[in-house]
DNA sequence: CGGGGAATTGAATACGTTCAAAGGCCGTGG
DNA sequence: CCACGGCCTTTGAACGTATTCAATTCCCCG
């Protein structure tokens, strides 16, 4: 079991492309805002574009009143909150492209914590701001109609790919693909994903222990199905995981 | 252990109180159609009102474009899809008060199966008439995002309920917590819950076999915990069950 | 009253967890 | 540049839990 000698997180430093607009899904909202006359106020004066954020940093935490809405430009989000028991529960993660904290539109206040995993980048949008602009302008509703309902459905997504599902191998050949599918949009490779959260975070997220996540990683590599490098790994047979996941 | 003769599916058949409009989801998309002058048309014309379904009947299924969002003004609506090797897969149940069919918003198409489990019946806007109807009255739009958000945040919750738990007792408690919490906004009671699907649904929905169900069941029932009797449930000891599901 | 499906219970097996130990990766310091 | 230490990850063996298959009980409906 040799292992290259080049090291795995500065690789996937070293890839900081930023998502590009047209692959985000705040889009909707920020489109309109850019060919509007007006209009254009809005992104320059209110909106914050690609905001670096730290290892670590996070971005709202659980009870916060709302402030904004972001979307990944770089880097990796962690969903997460904390149990009464002080135990961390991970509900999901949120790659380039992807929107977060639109959960907290309607309870007025963030109900999870969000944390950027590695050295991350995000664009931010005031949500009183936003609404000041959606009651002027009435594209901007309808494009936030278009953006939530899109959230409602990859949230439903993604219910489907994890509630249901009894085995270890099940899930993790579910979330392999789920992680796929969803690489596609913003990085090239088709069959190459990179994971910079920790092997932890994953089995908290499935609700396995790390070593059997790690244990079904093996047996995947084994199968010949996965190819395992650290935190890159490449699907050799996505056929065989869409079969292991049950889909 | 006895059991009362008393005919449990009769029991609940016969409490069918339809849910009042003021603990409807669909309550802020129907309401300023309720008090407008010429928005009354809506209502009448284009609007289903406590339309019946049949037990077994599908409102919906996969792949079919979308025509209506529902929300269920009383029995259970089961929201699931079928795999490619023909396994049924349940993702989640609707009771009175809820809202379905909002996920097909942004994909212009049913995404999974709606079917009723029992005797329902459900209130239905069509779509195309509901965005003609928001084009013209600007605080329809309002309230659709008002709606929308709303569901995003119940499937953040219905994430933090299932994902990221590991045992079949942890899994079940935060299950039963989950349902005596959205049964409160239509039933009146805070303890007991009137399941109306099967036991394999339920196991299914939850990732466990049937069996494996029967027996947690059984043993939060000798822990004090709760009290089964058939279908109806009664929770004994809330706080216990929040420890058992690590909330 | 009796048949059929759903739900529960029992015993053997398979799987995931726990606890312990070893290996690999990376930053720091000699 | 290499050695050291800490942290994350992987592997091993014993144990506990969920699954499987089979049998029984319960419940609904004709």
């Amino acid at each position: 079991m040799k292992k290259k000698n080049v090291s795995k997180t500065k690789q996937i430093a070293a890839v900081k492309n930023y998502v590009a607009c047209d692959n985000c899904a705040l889009d909707a909202v920020c489109r309109p805002i850019k060919i509007g006359g007006h209009t254009l106020s809005l992104v320059h004066n209110i909106m914050g574009r690609n905001e670096p954020v730290a290892a670590g940093e996070y971005l709202y935490c659980k009870g916060e009143p709302i402030r904004a809405i972001y979307a990944v430009t770089s880097g990796t989000i962690k969903i997460a909150q904390k149990t009464d028991t002080g135990r961390e529960q991970v509900l999901g993660f949120r790659f380039p492209g992807e929107l977060f904290g639109e959960e907290a539109i309607f309870p007025k206040e963030y109900t999870v914590n969000a944390q950027a995993i590695d050295e991350a980048s995000v664009c931010r949008i005031p949500i009183l701001e936003l609404e000041d602009c959606a009651e002027n302008i009435p594209s901007i509703q309808q494009d936030l109609i278009e953006l939530i309902s899109r959230q409602c459905f990859l949230m439903q997504q993604q219910m489907a790919a994890y509630v249901a599902r009894n085995s270890a191998e099940e899930r993790l050949a579910a979330f392999l693909i789920n992680m796929l599918e969803r690489n596609a949009f913003h990085s090239g490779s088709q069959s190459e994903i990179s994971l910079a959260m920790s092997r932890d975070d994953i089995a908290n997220f499935l609700g396995l222990r790390r070593e059997t996540l790690s244990r079904s990683l093996s047996k995947l590599q084994k199968l010949q199905v996965i190819r395992v490098d650290g935190k890159v790994l490449e699907i050799l047979d996505s056929k065989a995981l869409r079969l292991l996941a049950h889909f």
